[in-house]
This record gives C-alpha cells, structure tokens and sequence, in this order.
DNA sequence: GTTATGATTTACT
DNA sequence: GTAAATCATAACG
C-alpha cells in the first residue's frame, strides 16, 4: 500500500535517533533515511524537506567508497568520526557533497543525500538557487540538495542535530525503489550494487530509476 | 612541487 | 549525444 507524505511534521519527539545509526548496516540506514526531513538552519535561515534519494558507501569492500579498504585521507577524515556526524566535500570543483556518517568510529560507512522534496523555506532554497518558481531541479541531484540547503564544507565534520543540522523521523510508511548508484563506474563490480534508494513515485528524484 | 581527476550540473549540437 | 565549468585532493616524483 502507498502512501503519501503530504505534509511534514516535526518537534523535538521526532528527531531521529542517532544511536539507531550505529545499529544497522549503511545499506539499510539508506532505506531508512529515505521519507525523513532534513532541516537546515544556515546565516539565520531555515530550510528543509523531504529525503527523496540516498545512496549507501561502504567502507571496506565497496570500491565506490572514499573510504575503500578504510583508507583514511586528509578529505574522508570525517567518514571516520561515529555516527551522525556530516561529510560534506568538493566534487568537480564546484559541488558540495553532503553525506551522513553512519556505523561506529572508524569504520567508514556513508550516505550521500542525493535529492529532497522542498517543505521549508522555498523562497531561501529559490533564491540560494538563482530560481524564480518551483521546479524539480531545484532539489534534484547532491549538489543542488546542498546548494539549495546552504549546505556548504564549513559543515564538514560537524555533528547532526546540532542547531545547523537537524533530521527529523518519516511519519509514514513509505515505499522504496533501488538502483545502482549514479556515478561509479570505476567500481568495478561494486557499481552493480543497488545501494541507491528512492521515494516510490516521488518526482524529486534525480535521474529515473530503470 | 606537479599533475590528473572526480559520489556533478548545465548548456549546447 | 557531447562538453565545459572549476578546484581541492590524492598520487606521484
């Protein structure tokens, strides 16, 4: 049965548990954090939505990781901080990556944040954006997520539900498509991996699953 | 110190 | 479909 998030609710009864983080492997977390609502609140504004995309990396044997075989870099340091803390890095040079850290310390899982459906303040995430209406784009794909979010590196290594960074549980029930992730060829094997996840039949999603 | 490149987005042919 | 934008990081010498 589906169902739809028509509107967001959240208060501090709701904020998601950051000791679940470390109780389930990233794969699953990915699942989990799709239907949760991501808030920022960066230079005084607030904003936020709806996950409507994650993608899973693992840390050991997934060689789309930054972390592969747990190798730690001056980048990926944060990987390695316990759960729910925020990776956030530079990715062609132009786009903010912005990840949650999941797993215990030094053991390097991750989700990337790949889409959310807007709820608040669309007219911040609009101008963070250069954007006069709602469109799909707006939130579609990591780096607009943290554009559109003010997600920015300042963040990195910082820890989630702290005031800059809040996440809310899903009221609902939701349904889950898969896929590969986007991006990961080089992988090798590991790009077969259907470590992506979506909202069923959400638009904001950044590239159709097949 | 130098160099190649990427968990992307966008515009253009 | 192809390519440009653009820079911190990682790998190498």
């Amino acid at each position: 049965m589906k169902t739809s998030i028509s509107e967001a609710s959240f208060d501090s009864e709701t904020l998601f548990p950051l000791s679940y983080l470390f109780h389930h492997s990233v794969d699953v977390l990915a699942q989990e954090l799709v239907g949760c609502l991501i808030i920022t609140e960066i230079d005084g504004f607030i904003t936020g939505g709806i996950i409507s995309e994650t993608e899973a990396y693992a840390a050991y044997d997934d060689k789309a990781c930054h972390a592969y075989n747990n190798r730690k870099t001056l980048r990926n340091a944060p990987m390695f901080l316990p759960a729910g803390h925020v990776y956030v890095y530079r990715c062609y040079g132009l786009h903010s990556l912005f990840n949650i850290v999941t797993n215990k310390a030094d053991t390097a899982d991750a989700i990337l944040i790949r889409s959310i459906e807007p709820r608040v303040g669309i007219e911040t995430m609009l101008s963070r954006r250069n954007m006069q209406k709602l469109e799909y784009r707006l939130s579609c794909g990591p780096g607009n997520v943290s554009q559109c979010l003010g997600i920015s590196t300042k963040l990195n290594g910082s820890l989630l539900q702290s005031t800059s960074i809040k996440l809310y549980q899903r009221p609902l029930t939701i349904e889950i498509v898969k896929g590969k992730r986007v991006g990961v060829d080089y992988a090798g094997k590991d790009a077969d991996k259907l470590w992506r996840f979506g909202l069923r039949n959400s638009p904001w999603i950044s590239k159709r699953f097949v």
